[in-house]
DNA sequence: ATAGGTTCCGTACCGTGGTACGGAGTCAAG
DNA sequence: CTTGACTCCGTACCACGGTACGGAACCTAT
């Protein structure tokens, strides 16, 4: 699966074309040598492939594009220090975050049974948050 | 509580006056009357406050401002089906979202506890989220 | 060798959720 | 009754993460 053009590299990678080209602007991803002799297209292969699902990933572990420029960076130089510290860092972010997110879906979920179809009972929509509220 | 100022509102939501306006404008939160004869200040009371913590809570479980402005439209209205098809809506993407951040937090303590300080070992960060990575 | 699909490249634009600016009016305390 | 803080209002601008556009060059299959 080497010599992949830009288009194979973005289907692989479940992103549009112009997403590639944006992150090889933004450093994510170099752009590899060209394959004509004055200014061909660009192949890439299975390691580019690597390293964009490894932003996806790292989209979804909440950290910003410039953060995982960083982190690529610090893969090639082997900055164990500050490696550890951005990710402990976004563990702790993840921790609020999730335990956030567990309050809201308890919440909603409380929500949509307090609310049920029938027309009587309560349905108190700017209540659903309310610090602990029971039952 | 009653006649606070735009500031003092602001103050009690922990936002921003300007953030306050754009709500307004957004439709989230009412222009009140002046207090003045011709064009005064406006007051608020402690329904904006809950409004505006309500909004606040609202983001935190990742609805839109535009999908909050119609919560607030329902909750007005009373219409329970769609209130509880929007509740039930979020709590799908809040269960996939936590999902994913719970395994994300995963590959994160993976990689601090493997990339130790020592200068052996691997610290691989491109590999770090790959799925199904045991140990 | 030519048609159709890709790629290349710069530049412009988008949605989301605000934040900043600046001048004029207003309000409260000393 | 002045002074300093706050409010009002429109408009502009910001960060983030892309997405769109359009003309030229290129590449591949027929």
């Amino acid at each position: 699966m080497a010599g992949m053009t830009i288009g194979k590299l973005a289907a692989a990678g479940g992103v549009g074309v112009e997403t590639i080209r944006y992150y090889q602007r933004r450093g994510l991803l170099e752009e590899p040598p060209r394959d004509g002799f004055y200014g061909g297209v660009r192949r890439y292969d299975t390691t580019d492939v690597q390293r964009l699902r490894f932003i996806r990933a790292a989209q979804g572990a909440g950290f910003t594009l410039d953060q995982i420029a960083e982190l690529l960076e610090l893969d090639a130089t082997d900055d164990r220090a500050r490696a550890r510290a951005l990710a402990t860092e976004r563990i702790a972010a993840l921790d609020a975050k999730i335990a956030e997110m567990q309050e809201a879906r308890a919440a909603l979920s409380r929500l949509a049974r307090d609310c049920a179809s029938s027309e009587a009972g309560p349905c108190p929509i700017l209540r659903a948050f309310e610090a602990g509220r029971q039952s």
